[in-house]
DNA sequence: GTGAGTAGCCAAAGCGCTTTGAGAAATGAG
DNA sequence: CTCATTTCTCAAAGCGCTTTGGCTACTCAC
């Protein structure tokens, strides 16, 4: 008994030491692995004190079931997987994080855990079917959704759920979803710029094969086409959602011979770009150029912070992430069924970066 | 033969199913798991044609070895845990993510993936021990380092390798660490203002019981001490690194009686708070006051990208969650021996934030 | 007292992989 | 031609769990 310490003892005693294992605790106990694990799963042949017994034992001892062989049992794992798109030079992308963050908070509830791979953009079907293929997750989740995504037909072929956070532009909607309703965002925006008087537009749009994208440039093109007007493409860009490409965007767009008056940006991060050409150009924003931005609610970048607070089109990123997180939490339980397809609305808040078009 | 497609025939046909397994596998080639096992994972005794034909296969089926079961047998999963410091309400961390991509990217080299754990940040004690005994994960990783951090003496007693990124201030040093020298840094940047004549400082630094701000802390009032300064504990605020933060906590600073000229701020975040403030006090940055602020080198928040661009003290994050993966793999994989304790020197860099005292 | 029914427990199979310990075939030495 | 080696391959055990299909008592009704 002496000798090193926490260790088992012969009279049943705890061990502090990290692996006990299901075998060693039924020894212990003096049942066998059937009655344990039953015990310990809450099936009801177990006799109650027993059950108490067991629950004791476990408290004691520090037992955790060892999760890859409760997989390989079971099948089931308590994890979703995801595909983190990266790169050597990739920039880290704040939307990316914050959704991420919504997930970890719903998952937390539930014990749950993510199994995160890391992919290069351009293999991410195949980041897909490792993960899948790997045995290690219940259920795949994907966003950064593109047209005709490549990613579905991959995912309907294979046995484990899974949903898709956006929509895939041009694929029949036979797959569980959840989006925000881009197109509207951006109509409204569109709508309330004109009934302001605005006939120039310009549009910061992230990269044009992503679903987003394309909705949010239909809801604009649709709105100026209720008035008679259609959307000048010197005056629309697309590029990936940092600061500086709004930057760059926006400075290209101010040069232009008829200068757009209103500006709608697909993000704040991209807003936040835009801000500075505008004032740069010794703009003002409000009054000499509109601007409406997509607000996705990001912890860093607000815009009710910025100097001249942003008229926004609101819909948070992180409760997209809980939902998702909640939803697939659900399905893999088999708690209750969910819609298959959710599409969020948006808010329009109007601030100060939207006023009455200036004369000509 | 016919019905279903895609399926196994038995001319050996490969199947586009995606389950394989090794037993089908081998049955196809006519040989034995051991041996197929063998050829996959680079085992000498394996004829070299039996080893193509086995490859061949592989490439056919699209198998792919189930990692529980791999795990189970092995010990070993390839990948790595860590737990994500979340709850409801706590606002996403743009450091953490930008760590993370720097992980997701060396990660991706090795075909390794995390197992994101969400707790939330008063249970870590809890959540490292649970990933450790889920068998999941091969090597365990903290930040957020706290002083006389007690994740540490748990990390130790566990069998699983672990890196922790920081240190814990008031703990003898006896673990692996990847830490920037947040000390010498702070010192650094105190020294170049107090050479450019201020004498009154203000410090807007992260929480008080993380390790890199009572690090920080010191630096400056180590380079006061020489000149036999004091650092009025009335300019130092220690608070959530978000730009709310920052800016409530300039505001305060800003109304004192002796108001500070020069500012050190423990992160970009917090000085695009406080350089609000500083606007809004109608204070020229550079001239009326001068700061510098750390910079983790954020993708959203360049400091040469600031209106009056920051003066930092610099160093990557998402390098270092480069630099953590490869040492934590390589350990895994029991490649090289890497030093046990790095301590990265961060730079100085001068832009317009600071300039000379303004005359009393 | 007998048979059906139930409560509580267990032994053993199986999840898909790696690895140990041998065995068969081929080669080389004497 | 024989025996020792080397080369390649295999059967089987084991990783830690869940789950199937009994088995043993015990209770209750008739």
């Amino acid at each position: 008994m002496a000798g090193g310490s926490y260790r088992a003892t012969d009279n049943g005693q705890m061990e502090e030491r990290s692996h006990v294992n299901l075998k060693q605790l039924s020894q212990m106990l003096g049942l066998s692995q059937t009655t344990v694990s039953r015990a310990l799963n809450g099936y009801p042949e177990v006799n109650r004190e027993t059950r108490e017994r067991v629950l004791k034992a476990v408290r004691e001892t520090g037992y955790r079931p060892n999760k890859a062989a409760q997989r390989l049992a079971t099948g089931k794992a308590g994890s979703i997987g995801l595909v983190m798109p990266t790169a050597p030079g990739h920039p880290s992308d704040v939307h990316f994080s914050e959704f991420l963050t919504g997930l970890g908070e719903e998952a937390l509830r539930h014990d749950f855990h993510f199994v995160l791979t890391p992919a290069d953009p351009n293999d991410e079907v195949g980041a897909l079917k490792r993960l899948a293929a790997s045995g290690n997750v219940d259920a795949l989740f994907i966003t950064y959704m593109r047209g005709h995504d490549p990613r579905l037909e991959m995912l309907k072929s294979l046995s484990i759920p899974f949903l898709v956070h956006g929509r895939s532009f041009g694929t029949e909607p036979d797959y569980p979803y959840l989006d925000i309703d881009n197109e509207a965002a951006f109509y409204d925006a569109t709508k309330l710029l004109l009934q302001l008087g605005h006939k120039r537009f310009a549009l910061l749009n992230g990269p044009i094969y992503l679903d987003f994208a394309i909705r949010r440039k239909n809801g604009v093109t649709a709105a100026l086409a209720e008035r008679g007007l259609t959307l000048n493409e010197a005056c629309v860009s697309h590029t990936a959602m940092t600061d500086e490409q709004g930057l760059f965007a926006m400075e290209r767009i101010l040069q232009l011979d008829e200068r757009p008056t209103a500006i709608l940006c697909s993000s704040t991060v991209l807003a936040l770009g835009a801000v500075r050409a505008i004032n740069q150009a010794k703009l003002k924003l409000g009054e000499d150029i509109s601007l409406i931005a997509h607000d996705d609610v990001l912890t860093l970048l607000k815009p009710e912070n910025f100097t001249v607070p942003l008229t926004t089109t609101r819909s948070s990123l992180r409760a997209a992430g809980v939902r998702v997180a909640e939803r697939l939490i659900g399905e893999i339980k088999q708690l209750d069924t969910f819609p298959e397809q959710e599409l969020w609305k948006t808010e329009l808040i109007v601030r100060a970066s939207t006023g009455v078009a200036p004369a000509e």
